[in-house]
RNA sequence: GUGGUCGUAGCUCAGCAGGUAGAGCUCCAGAUUGUGGUUCUGGCUGUCGUGGGUUCGAGCCCCAUCGAUCACCCCA
């Protein structure tokens, strides 16, 4: 190896980088928490069988195995081998993988500790996940999802505050953003009218293109996929639908009367979109997007998508309500919602629209100017002072010369530079100089703290 | 997983009909031995992504490989 490396898909992140990161995952922990989410962290591996079959076939594929310790091959056996039986070998090889979303996991870990779990569970959580994806633009093979999930409640109110959870956090952030809302039941309903009930899951991956490839595109794909003529022209009657999101529901519920989950689809979604008009938004639009259907396979009821406005960007949030999802762990009956934001995305959303704070560079506020040891002593011992204080401060580590010290302050963004020299240590006073006007004034430690305080 | 484009200094890029590598910025030093961001002067940096092939000769042509990027698939 000559020149090292990172894997591809994945990235460093420089202080510069993460100082805007932080402020990203800052603002939404704190929009959680004042929601009432409780953090959560778990392993960044899982078993593999935890996490197989959770995420559809194209899901599975996309899993990062781990490869066990040892002799891995003992338990291969050796026709597997010269068969190139690669699940099977797989399979033996590998008993942990890489975590593939935050959902699974959770799900995993409210099973495992439902009896010392005070429903409604309300919890959220930022860390890494892995996809083995190709990566392009605002795609990784390593990226930070930020989810607030709530287990254990039926009620549609945490659908209306999750809205607003989407909405506070991206008007702190200032993203300018769409929040599209849909209802798998209502789906459903399509699927039953069109006589395709058992194909739900294809209908919707190919209605999920509209915007994409178009009406005709859909109806071109759903005929590919072996929908009869009449199936694809029910399916179609939802993209003649118009109008505010109230006016969208009327014609929907005209359309799905005879489907009994198709009208219940429709009764949630009247619900999350009335209570979220009432109490409003800041600056997010919700907005009926009744070809929403979005890939995850557990979602039952509300489903939710987040555009930025102004990219060019795939969502920069989902979400929905699963009925289901820890009764592949063993425990039944137990319904869900939740929503994740895709940090990531978001950065790069920011970046393009110029949104970060220019202030949020400053981590230190204040550099004493190294002349000498007798110097840095007194500097050293102000240092101590200030930092009590509660100033991010340091001291240049050498003596070097002041333009170099000078230089230093300039590059990292530092607002004052502390002056102790020869004269200042005779005085008792500090030169302190403000960066950006270039004025400097004499003062005493308690002045010059009292001032950085502000 | 499928297809397209691309890969030259730390960064952005130039290079030509195949003839032994250049510009700007950055960085470093000095002008200015207690003062940065402006200015001026000087200086450093490359196995031209990697491996092979064609050729007297390859940064340039061919093949492979790795990486980046875009589209598809899927998704945050």
């Amino acid at each position: 190896m000559s020149q090292p490396a990172i894997p591809k898909g994945t990235r460093d992140f420089s202080p510069e980088v993460m100082i805007r990161r932080n402020y990203i995952f800052n603002t939404i922990r704190s929009v959680f928490q004042r929601y009432g989410y409780m953090p959560l962290e778990t392993p960044s591996m899982e078993n593999v069988d935890t996490l197989t079959g959770k995420y559809g076939d194209e899901g599975d594929k996309l899993i990062f195995r781990i490869l066990d310790s040892g002799d891995y091959l003992k338990s291969v056996s050796e026709e597997a081998l010269q068969q190139r039986q690669l699940p099977a070998i797989t399979k033996s090889i590998a008993e942990k993988a890489l975590r593939y979303d935050l959902t699974v996991p959770f799900a995993r870990f409210v099973v495992m500790n439902q009896h010392s779990i005070a429903f409604p569970f309300k919890r959220y959580q930022i860390q890494p996940v892995w996809r083995a994806d190709r990566p392009q633009k605002g795609r990784y093979r390593e990226f930070y999802q930020c989810d607030a999930d709530v287990v254990g409640s039926d009620s549609l109110v945490n659908e209306v505050e999750l809205v607003q959870i989407f909405d506070d956090a991206l008007s702190a952030l200032k993203v300018p953003a769409t929040i599209k809302i849909n209802n798998r039941k209502i789906l459903m309903g399509i699927a039953e009218l069109a006589g395709v009930a058992n194909r739900m899951m294809e209908m919707t991956i190919a209605i999920d293109k509209l915007d994409k490839v178009g009406e005709e595109g859909v109806v071109k794909e759903l005929g590919e996929r072996g929908f009869t003529t009449e199936a694809v022209q029910t399916i179609r009657g939802l993209f003649s639908l118009s109008g505010s999101n109230e006016e969208m529901l009327d014609q929907l519920s005209t359309l799905l009367s005879s489907s009994e989950s198709g009208m219940k689809g429709i009764a949630e979604l009247r619900f999350v979109i009335a209570r979220s008009k009432v109490i409003g938004l800041n600056s997010c639009s919700l907005e009926l997007d009744i070809t929403l259907a979005r890939g995850l396979n557990y979602y039952t009821g509300a489903i939710f998508e987040v555009k930025a406005l102004g990219v060019q960007m795939g969502s920069i949030c989902g979400g929905g309500r699963y009925d289901d999802l820890t009764g592949i762990f063993g425990l039944k009956g137990v319904s869900g919602v939740g929503i994740s934001f895709g940090a990531d995305r978001i950065y790069d959303v920011m970046t393009e629209l110029q949104l970060f704070p220019e202030n949020e560079m400053q981590s230190t506020q204040l550099l004493f100017a190294n002349f000498g040891e007798k110097e840095e002593l007194q500097c050293m011992q102000f240092l101590r002072q200030v930092r009590n204080a509660g100033i991010n401060a340091e001291i240049y580590p050498e003596s070097a010369k002041m333009k170099k010290q000078f230089k230093y302050a300039d590059d990292k963004q530092i607002a004052y530079v502390a002056i102790i020299g020869e004269e200042e240590l005779q005085t008792s006073t500090i030169s302190l100089k403000h960066m950006q006007s270039g004025e400097q004034t004499k003062v005493t430690i308690d002045q010059l703290i009292a001032k950085l305080r502000g």
